[in-house]
DNA sequence: CGGTTTTGACCAGCGC
DNA sequence: GCGCTGGTCAAAACCG
């Protein structure tokens, strides 16, 4: 702020000074207006300290430029050697600051009414802000809505929900109670407190139509106390080691957890999440070159999930990740984008919400599948597990008794004739005890979503905004969200975005904003890693209370593709989903996220590269 | 030296 | 019961 006065007060000075040179009083007070201007912006800039005595700004300036507009005069006056002109002078002295001080009310009320503007346009831009959000609110309660009335035990354990929703909050009644009345405030706080999603399977499937599934947790209430006991992950050996018996019900009824599969194209032996983990064995799978690699999570100690990372056999390029498990710690920033996402296709699966389907004959690979588009995502449901990644050969057994979501990231276009997933047969397989399900997110080619550390950004990734983004959201401000969304978006339209939007520029974005359903569901994507926060005091509670409750799929078609970058080991695929053409990708701040052409080129490599043939089978 | 990776061995589930 | 396969363990090796 310093600085900034000291700035004011020397343009102030050479308005001033131009003001002797030049006699003309119109252009003074045009180039003063422009100063004043100038100066007005720069206190946009600043307006967070905008609780400045007002008008102080331009009181300085004037002050300082009539000190310096006097000390001028006087150094010129006084120098002339003409004594008679001594007391003409002082007349004119006189006729200066007479002048000076009209225009220094002039100046002043130009300044408030420019600080008047000023306000009303960051009172605008808060409008707008509010408006965009109630807007977001209120399809989700439509979509709320709807959903409850095909599913009234949803309702009925609403408070369990982990519903999600793609481009809209949900105001679910109680939940929205809560939101409506912080809905912001809370948003930052999970900003502040960090954020601790986990995969909501567990907590999700107590409501699940999968009536099979017993879980063993499934209040709400257990979801704090004892995040670890749900875990049904360790095998039955190490069940039987790591319980005693408090897990009766769950040793009586093994509870087959849901897995989120995640296709990505990825060049590194795997892919980034975020999370921390520890190989802990690998094995070669039957049909496939590649070993598939054996992860736990080794963020906390006692953390029960896991992940399996599997070259695709077909396509070397693609990584199959599988995540197991529900972190009952809180998950750093990097690794709440994955763990929203995996969280809300784990919903998506064991809340039976996938209904409709779309009969098809060209996806031979699947006998059994079912397919909802749902809300512009395909999703896929098959009981023929050994075909869940159209691997006729790739055996995925464990898969036949684990409800499996599969993401897949690298569909092509968005055209749901273009993905082979996307159109699948048959209904809803009531055979299938554990139904797998594959989310695609196909790229459009303008419509691109990119999570970077948590965050997302979404559109034509012309530069990335994560540092931006992780500093504003590690001192939650409020308006962290809203800026990176509306970045995202000016992305997305191919605005050039400034570092500090204009407020028209902002209005501009907000209208675009609500009237893009693509961006709706993108934003929710967004909001979930961004403020997804497990909420009840850290741990993460897989499902419950976290963000993820708040959103619902989107209702839109939502041809996008997800762009998941992270690094924490460096070594580790800031996976990329971007499926853009190689050209496409050498835009600007692709870098991060555009993969090498050689799938196998990792330094580390090995341990699912194909070339590794190291034979861990027994 | 502590954490991670490697890798042979072991175990469980499943189909025949 | 046997073989196959997936999943995990755990000691050794490796690494920073």
């Amino acid at each position: 702020m310093e600085e900034n006065l000291v700035k004011r007060s020397d343009h102030g000075g050479a308005v001033m000074k131009e003001k002797k040179v030049d006699s003309s009083g119109d252009k003074e007070t045009a180039g003063r207006r422009e100063e004043v201007a100038s100066k007005v912006e720069e206190k946009s800039q600043y307006h967070e300290n905008d609780n400045m005595k007002p008008s102080s700004p331009g009181k300085k300036e004037l002050s300082s430029s009539k000190q310096v507009s006097v000390k001028t005069d006087t150094e010129r006056f006084s120098t002339e050697p003409d004594s008679m002109a001594s007391s003409s002078s002082r007349k004119e002295q006189d006729d200066q600051l007479e002048s000076a001080k009209a225009e220094m009310g002039e100046v002043r009320e130009e300044n408030q009414r420019l600080k008047m503007y000023l306000n009303r346009i960051m009172k605008d831009y808060h409008n707008l802000q509010m408006q965009f959000y109630d807007i977001v609110r209120q399809d989700a309660k439509n979509s709320t809505a709807t959903t409850a009335n095909n599913d009234h035990q949803e309702a009925v354990e609403e408070p369990e929900l982990v519903s999600l929703t793609l481009g809209r909050f949900s105001s679910d009644s109680k939940k929205d109670d809560k939101n409506k009345t912080s809905s912001q405030g809370k948003e930052d706080e999970r900003g502040k407190e960090g954020l601790s999603l986990g995969l909501d399977y567990k907590f999700e499937a107590s409501k699940s139509d999968l009536d099979d599934e017993a879980l063993p947790n499934p209040s709400p209430a257990n979801s704090c106390q004892e995040p670890k006991e749900e875990e049904s992950w360790p095998p039955s050996k190490v069940l039987k080691t790591m319980r005693s018996g408090d897990d009766e019900a769950l040793q009586q009824n093994p509870v087959k957890k849901a897995r989120v599969c995640v296709r990505a194209r990825c060049d590194t032996p795997t892919m980034i999440d975020g999370c921390q983990w520890r190989k802990y064995g690998q094995k070669i799978a039957k049909g496939n070159p590649c070993p598939r690699a054996y992860y736990r999570c080794t963020v906390a100690p006692s953390c029960p999930v896991r992940k399996q990372v599997q070259r695709y056999a077909q396509d070397m390029s693609i990584l199959i990740t599988t995540y197991e498990g529900t972190h009952n710690h809180p998950l750093p920033m990097s690794a709440t984008a994955m763990a929203s996402t995996t969280s809300a296709a784990a919903s998506m699966l064991l809340s039976g919400s996938l209904s409709s389907s779309q009969p098809s004959s060209n996806v031979p690979s699947i006998a059994n599948t079912t397919t909802a588009n749902l809300h512009g995502l395909n999703f896929y449901l098959s009981d023929n597990s050994k075909s869940m990644f159209y691997l006729p050969n790739s055996s995925l057994s464990a898969a036949s008794s684990h409800p499996t979501i599969t993401l897949d990231l690298t569909s092509t276009p968005s055209s749901s004739s273009s993905f082979p997933f996307n159109r699948l047969s048959s209904a809803y397989p009531t055979s299938a005890r554990y139904p797998s399900t594959s989310l695609s997110f196909g790229s459009s080619e303008s419509n691109t979503m990119s999570w970077g550390n948590g965050l997302l950004s979404y559109g034509n990734s012309t530069q990335p905004y994560m540092k931006n983004q992780i500093g504003a959201l590690n001192i939650g401000r409020p308006q962290t969200v809203e800026n990176s969304i509306y970045q995202s978006f000016m992305q997305k339209n191919n605005l050039n975005l400034p570092q500090q939007p204009l407020p028209d520029t902002i209005a501009a974005a907000t209208k675009a904003i609500t009237a893009d359903p693509n961006f709706q569901s993108a934003l929710a994507v967004a909001l979930t890693s961004i403020i997804g926060t497990g909420n009840n005091g850290g741990a993460t509670q897989p499902g419950r209370e976290s963000l993820g409750q708040n959103l619902k799929w989107g209702e839109q078609p939502l041809p996008i593709t997800s762009s998941y970058s992270q690094t924490v080991k460096g070594n580790g695929c800031a996976s990329s989903f971007l499926n853009k053409s190689p050209s496409s990708t050498s835009q600007p701040g692709s870098s991060m996220f555009s993969p090498p052409s050689l799938p196998f080129s990792t330094p580390k490599s090995a341990s699912t590269s194909p070339g590794d043939t190291r034979n861990h089978s027994n």
